[in-house]
RNA sequence: UGUCCGAUAGUAUAAGGGUAGUACAACGGUUUUUGGUACCGUUUGUCUUGGUUCGAAUCCAGGUCGGACAACCA
């Protein structure tokens, strides 16, 4: 029973810094910048860091990287926790890296005051030709040996906007030879007259990441800075600030960032197709972002699942999207009431059915343990059915419609195809059928058995949806990595309107808070946007096809 | 040509000197009033060359391949 799940690399040292008495309390923290939404990746590292405090005791910060004020905006700051809270984790303390900047400019002037930081008014491309290449050390700065007090002198005037933009900059003094390019003296405060969401117009020097980021953690006293695999080379210089400036020794770890198949996780790019208006915007049902993905019906627990389901580790990945799939389908399948709903409609008539109409009863969840209760469902002789599960001349092993053949009609009666109609242009119009009236779903004695099981909406009862079938937003497997414009691989196709569709009437009263199996076609939620006289349904996913019809 | 990180089925992820396992995908079957679900089964793998060892995915050395690093972005 003690079947042990392995451990990834991040909880092993964990284990062992709780074990050895190195870390007392873990504290984690997530640190997202606000300058766009967070997207499934951010899911990955929200998971991780929410997720390793929960197991181990300890908390999580929610900390904004606020230090660069003219991408910021206090939307992302309100998107962002949306997002965490909606996935289901509590942040300690909600904290930005913008709270700091008394003491981070504290640092600095230590940093010049021990002889660790010099003012450079150096231009940016020339501090780019004086840092030389990666095989080729760097040259000093003109400005290198200015003098304690000079340094302290520039760097006041600099804070106290004496200066504009770009005149210079307060550099680290470390090492020019250095064959990690982030040692050869980095800039460590940049001057910019720009208004900060929070801090306003108080301040017009701001931090760089590699100056604001560690010292934060370690104001914080964050155990363990978990963060991606690209700021592997930025730990040298997050440990020697803190080093050099005596503080909080927190410790930083990388992991793989999350690739997934058929999208792209940029926030550059995400940002690119809400600008360039190729998505409706960054909660796009389309989109990767998380609350892309709620509105398009993805659940919290299925996000958590997929995150829990694809590791931790250290090499680059690429997950393919039909796992994330499958972790929505596992989850709706226990969940999302079971309903009808036709998409292509044709007519069906039942020519024996006299009856008029009647009521029947349909469970809403066979998967469920009570079955999810019961629905009405209106029958009557004339009902829509899907084009599709009709065939004029049946392909091999076609269990569906066609003439002579027989059906369920799901929570109803068998029916036996007798005649059919086309239009001009040869397309099906309306099939005809005769029921048999002791086949009724639940008490029947007919003794028939049929291969196929269709859904269909009664004519006169049916209410009227917009639905929208979204695909993938690309149509190759890793837009990133193919030649040109990733927007060239966009798949034209990756979404498809269907602006009435004819849903069983119960639908009336769907919720957000619900997800609905469209019966045979797939899983569905109701849009945001949806209004009690303007139902809309997005597909959240198809339900998996085994079945394909071969000539 | 430098430094750093990495390499296990199609995709991910375990095995921490002792039987290469799990999930998704694919394929086949059973059940089924959803061609869904559930259940059962099948296929497919340790980058390479040496070394250490009774024994190597694991330890060591060389190579190969992939990625990161030269923003007043984070």
């Amino acid at each position: 029973m003690s079947e042990e799940k392995s451990l990834n690399f991040i909880e092993e040292l964990i284990e062992n810094d709780l074990q050895s008495g190195k870390t007392k309390t873990l504290v984690t923290r997530f640190p997202p910048e606000p300058n766009g939404y967070l997207h499934i990746g951010h899911a990955k590292a929200i998971c991780l860091n929410f997720g390793l405090t929960q197991k181990y005791g300890g908390y999580t910060n929610l900390r904004f990287d606020d230090t660069n004020p003219v991408t910021e905006k206090t939307e992302y700051v309100n998107s962002q926790q949306e997002d965490i809270s909606w996935l289901g984790f509590e942040w300690k303390n909600e904290l930005y890296a913008s709270d700091y900047f008394d003491q981070l400019h504290g640092f600095a002037v230590k940093l010049i005051e021990d002889g660790l930081a010099y003012v450079d008014h150096s231009t940016a491309e020339e501090i780019a030709t004086q840092k030389g290449t990666p095989t080729e050390a760097g040259k000093p700065s003109a400005y290198r040996d200015r003098s304690i007090a000079e340094n302290l002198a520039l760097f006041a005037s600099m804070k106290n906007g004496e200066l504009p933009d770009g005149a210079c900059t307060l550099r680290a003094k470390i090492d020019l030879a250095s064959p990690n390019m982030l040692m050869r003296d980095p800039i460590i405060y940049r001057i910019k007259h720009a208004h900060h969401h929070r801090t306003g117009d108080a301040w017009c020097i701001y931090p760089m990441y590699d100056f604001a980021h560690g010292q934060s953690d370690s104001i914080e006293n964050i155990t363990h800075s978990i963060c991606t695999l690209e700021y592997v080379s930025h730990r040298e210089l997050y440990d020697w600030f803190i080093e050099k400036l005596g503080i909080f020794p927190s410790k930083q770890y990388e992991f793989a960032r999350l690739n997934l198949t058929y999208t792209v996780m940029s926030k550059r790019k995400l940002m690119q197709l809400v600008n360039e208006n190729l998505v409706s915007g960054w909660d796009d049902p389309r989109m990767p972002t998380i609350s892309g993905l709620r509105r398009r019906g993805y659940t919290p627990e299925s996000i958590k699942e997929f995150c829990e389901r694809i590791g931790i580790a250290k090499r680059e990945n690429l997950i393919e999207l039909s796992l994330l799939e499958f972790c929505i389908r596992e989850d709706l399948n226990k969940r999302a009431h079971r309903v009808m709903a036709v998409l292509d409609p044709i007519k069906l008539i039942i020519t024996n059915y006299t009856k008029g109409e009647e009521t029947l009863i349909g469970e809403n969840n066979p998967e469920a343990e009570d079955k999810g209760g019961t629905r009405e469902i209106p029958f009557s002789n004339e009902l829509w059915i899907e084009r599709e599960d009709f065939m004029e001349e049946p392909a091999k092993k076609w269990f569906r419609l066609a003439p002579g053949a027989t059906v369920r009609l799901k929570h109803a009666y068998i029916v036996q195809c007798t005649d059919y109609k086309k239009d001009e242009n040869g397309n099906i119009t309306e099939v005809y059928c005769t029921y048999i009236p002791e086949s009724k779903s639940g008490e029947d004695t007919s003794g028939i058995n049929v291969k196929g099981t269709i859904h269909w909406v009664s004519a006169q009862h049916a209410k009227t949806a917009e639905v929208r079938l979204y695909d993938r937003l690309f149509s190759v497997e890793s837009p990133d990595s193919e030649e040109g414009d990733f927007k060239d691989y966009l798949n034209p196709n990756s979404m498809e309107v269907i602006s009435k569709a004819y849903i069983e009437p119960s639908l009336v009263n769907a919720t957000q808070n619900l997800g609905y199996q469209f019966i045979r076609k797939g899983y569905f939620s109701l849009d945001k946007d949806s209004t009690p006289e303007n139902l809309i349904f997005n597909r959240t996913v198809g339900l998996k096809e085994a079945w394909k019809p071969k000539s």
